[in-house]
DNA sequence: GTCTATAACCGGATAGAC
DNA sequence: GTCTATCCGGTTATAGAC
C-alpha cells in the first residue's frame, strides 16, 4: 500500500520504440498543459501538436481525453501519498494525523481549484475511466484506501477490532466528500473546507470513541455490516449483467 | 412548501405572444425528447427541429442544453413531491415514511436509469444551473427541503428541538446521497438502492433515539452547529468574490 | 426591442489510407 | 503507428424580419 509512482501500465500496446515514445510524449504535454492552462483549455489538438504527433495519433494511444486526465490524476495522488509520509511519522494520533493528512491534500489541490469543477464533472460519469468508484479506478482507490488503513493501524488511537476494518474504506469515503465540497467552495482560500476538515476530524475522532462504548454494540455492528455489504457490492457490480429477467 | 408545479419562470423574458409560444414548443419538444431517447441522444438540433424553430432561435429562449435539462428536472420533481402526498396520509412514522418516499422516489427514476449518469455529469459542475448546491436550483431544493421538513414535523416520532431544526436539510442531503449510489448501482433492478435504503433509513432511525438521549446532547449541539454553519455558508458563496487578497 | 434564421466555429471523436 | 479528412453536436456571430 502507498507504494509511490510505481509505472502505470500504458492505455494501448506499445510494441515498437517509437510507439513508446510517443505514447510518453502525449502523456508529457498533456500532463503540462493541464497544470498550465486546466482541464477545458486543453485540447487534444493543443496535446498532440505539444507531442509532435498528429490529432488521430494521439486517439491510438488514449481512447479519451478522460484517459489522458487520468495519468494527471494519478501523479497528483502519487504526490499526495508522497506528502502524508513525513506527516505520519510526525504525527501519532489519529485526529492529528486525519487533519493533517486532509489539510495537505487540499492545500495541493489548491492549484487546480478553478477548474476542478470541469475535471470533476467528467469524473461524475459513471461510464468515465475517471468515475472513482469504477474499475479503471481501482489502482488509485486501494492506493488510497491503503494510506488510511496505515493511518489507523499505526496510530496510537485504540479502535475496536471490526470498526477498524471498516474504517480505511470509510475515511476515504469521507476524504471524497470534502474534496466535493472542496469543488463547491468558493471562499477566498478555500478557508471553509479547511474549517469543515477541522470540525469534522473533530467529531469523528468523537464518534469513534462513542461508537467504541460497549453498549453501542448492536448499533456499530449493523452499521458496519451495512458499509461491509456496500464495499463488496461495488465490485460486483460489473460481473452481473444477465439475470436481469430472472429476477423480475 | 411543496406546493406543486408552480409556474416556472422563463429563461429568457418573452414578451409576445409569439415569442410565448416558441419557448414552451421548445421545453415540450426537449421534455419528450429526452424522455424517450435519454440526454446524450437529444440534440439541440432535434429539440429545435420538433419545436418548430430554428437552431439559433432556440438558444435565444435557453442559453443551454442544460438550462432545458433542467426544465425536465423540474418536472420530474414537482412529481415526486406530488406523490408524497399519499405517503405522508398513510404513514405517520418518520421511519416509514422516508422509507416509502425515498423508494418511490427512486422508483420513479428508474425510467432514466440508464442515461442519469450522463445527465448527473452536467449536474456535477459547480457552474451548471443543474447543481444542486447551486442558486439556480434553488426553488426545486427548498421545495425538497419543504417535503422533509413536512415529513419530520408532522410525524409522530418525537425529535429533539434542535435536531428537528437541521433534520431536513439533512435528509435532503442524503437523498441526494442515495441518488448518488443510486446512478452508480448497475444491479438488476437497482435491488441494491432499495436495500440501501431501507438499511440506512433504519440506521437513522436508530441514531436520532440515540442522538436525542439527553447524555449526547454536547456531541449532538456540535455536529448541528457544523451542519448550520455550512448550510448558510452554501448561500454566502455566491456573495464573496473579491477580499481574495486581502485575507492572503 | 423582440424574434427568427442561416452560417460558422470549435473541439472531441472516428474512418480509413498509407 | 501515423497521418489527413471528416463527422458530429454544443455553442456563437450576425443579419434580416416583425
Amino acid at each position: 500500500m502507498s507504494k509511490v509512482s510505481k509505472p502505470r501500465k500504458q492505455p494501448k500496446s506499445v510494441k515498437t520504440r517509437k510507439g513508446h515514445q510517443s505514447s510518453t510524449n502525449i502523456v508529457n504535454a498533456a500532463l503540462e498543459l493541464i497544470r498550465e492552462r486546466g482541464y477545458e483549455e486543453t485540447t487534444m489538438r493543443a496535446i498532440a501538436d505539444k507531442a509532435g504527433v498528429s490529432l488521430g495519433n494521439a486517439y491510438h494511444y488514449y481512447p479519451s481525453k478522460a484517459h489522458l486526465v487520468q495519468a494527471f490524476y494519478h501523479r497528483l495522488h502519487d504526490e499526495q501519498v508522497a506528502a502524508s509520509r513525513p506527516i505520519l511519522e510526525a504525527e501519532s494520533s489519529l485526529k492529528a494525523r486525519l487533519v493533517e493528512v486532509m489539510r495537505m491534500k487540499i492545500e495541493r489541490l489548491a492549484p487546480y481549484h478553478e477548474f476542478a469543477g470541469a475535471l470533476f464533472k467528467t469524473a461524475a460519469d459513471p461510464k468515465s475511466p475517471l468515475n472513482p468508484f469504477g474499475d479503471e479506478s481501482d489502482p488509485v482507490r486501494s492506493d488510497s484506501v491503503g494510506l488510511f488503513e496505515e493511518i489507523v493501524t499505526t496510530s496510537k488511537t485504540r479502535i475496536p477490532k471490526d470498526l477498524a476494518a471498516e474504517l480505511p474504506y470509510l475515511l476515504w469515503l469521507y476524504n471524497m466528500g470534502i474534496v466535493l465540497f472542496w469543488i463547491h467552495d468558493s471562499s477566498p482560500r478555500q478557508r471553509r473546507t479547511h474549517r469543515l476538515i477541522e470540525q469534522t476530524v473533530e467529531l469523528l475522532d468523537k464518534l469513534i470513541s462513542l461508537a467504541s462504548n460497549p453498549l453501542m454494540s448492536p448499533v456499530r455492528k449493523r452499521a458496519l455490516r451495512l458499509v461491509a455489504d456496500l464495499r463488496d457490492d461495488i465490485r460486483a457490480d460489473s460481473l452481473i449483467d444477465s439475470a436481469e429477467t430472472a429476477t423480475t
